[in-house]
DNA sequence: GTCTATACGCGGATAGAC
DNA sequence: GTCTATCCGCGTATAGAC
């Protein structure tokens, strides 16, 4: 009933937003490289020239879904920030969550990385993806020697690699093929970030003279 | 008149490392995205329907690819090793030197990881791509508890997350747009890894019940 | 705001000649 | 082993009607 009504209303309602959903379900089914505007279109309902009425062409709809993979990324990082005491704790529970994210939202994953998508000319993309970070931003300040920006953002990179890693690594299959794969890999995130904070004296170190 | 002749004998010769070397250029010109095996076909100087009696399709082409690339790595991933003497050392330059191969062969490492390849369907893929970590593989279970297989694998997985991330983080542009930021991510690589495996006991912990 | 129809271009892949 | 010619299908984007 609801259903039938919410459908009935895209015609007259939130088209953009059913185009968004109708993009990762196609990503889900199908990969990136298959998307097409059209097939979104014809999946949502409508005719193939509607989505132009809303995005100016497909990079536009992929900023779109890029925007809201963004906002889901945050609510789960506020959520783990919120669960633990200790910036440590905070995360390696970020960078495990990152990597469940990976993994349970992976259409979302793929456009946010895939997608080949320039900031620059997106700057709403820009302002979602900072947003997403900030706290754990926060945490992370807090176990640098000096507090300075520029620690901050070493640790932060250093993070954000590991965990780009080995979500990365997940999907390519170097886990398994298990279900299991996304607890196991979610650990070995979490156990590395620990690692790499253990021993983040050495981040701070000035680099060998080259 | 060495590049004549080799062009000439693109007929009769080695088409398929022509049209592989072709795959390589079009690539870093306009990505993987917008590769086609007619561009490859054009651009190599042969007719668009000549690379379909060397690959049976498109995707035959890009494993070849990927062979390549991974042929390439391993050959990096050697000469760090043999410069280094400590394992913590070899690791870690091992780590800067797959951030170096991202950048400096950008359409090896995008076919190597763009192209969506099973490697089940490709076991010469398979086995290039075990090939290239072997040598660092051997550097890694020196450094575990026991030297099992499982805590040696745990270390590689932790190692290879770190790496590709920070390959990926550069390839987005998260360390800058200056032809410096290569070396700036190379070395936060290195740092990492170094700091990873100096914390490297919480790794081999039992994980938290969950 | 959505539809129908259309212009335009490209790629994959095959058949058959040489 | 390579060429020419061709079939087939798909996607992007726009124009103009409703």
């Amino acid at each position: 009933m609801a259903k039938t009504q919410t459908r009935a209303s895209y015609h007259h309602g939130d088209l953009p937003a059913a185009l968004v959903a109708a993009t990762f379900e196609l990503v889900g089914e199908s990969g990136l490289q298959d998307f097409s505007v059209a097939e979104a279109a014809r999946r949502t309902g409508v005719s193939i020239s509607a989505p132009y009425r809303h995005f100016a062409d497909r990079e536009e709809l992929l900023a779109a879904c890029a925007i809201a993979a963004c906002q889901e990324l945050k609510r789960r990082f506020d959520a783990e920030l919120a669960g633990e005491r200790t910036p440590a704790g905070q995360l390696s529970a970020v960078s495990a969550a990152y990597v469940r994210f990976a993994a349970e939202q992976r259409p979302m994953f793929e456009v946010l990385h895939g997608a080949g998508l320039d900031k620059t000319k997106h700057p709403a993309l820009a302002l979602a993806a900072i947003e997403a970070l900030a706290a754990a931003e926060a945490a992370a300040r807090k176990l640098t020697p000096t507090g300075s920006d520029e620690e901050t953002g070493t640790l932060v990179q250093a993070l954000t690699g590991l965990s780009q890693g080995h979500a990365t690594l997940l999907l390519d299959g170097a886990f398994g093929d298990q279900p299991s794969a996304v607890d196991l890999a979610a650990d070995r995130a979490r156990a590395a970030t620990a690692a790499l904070l253990r021993g983040r004296s050495l981040l701070f170190a000035e680099p060998k003279a080259r």
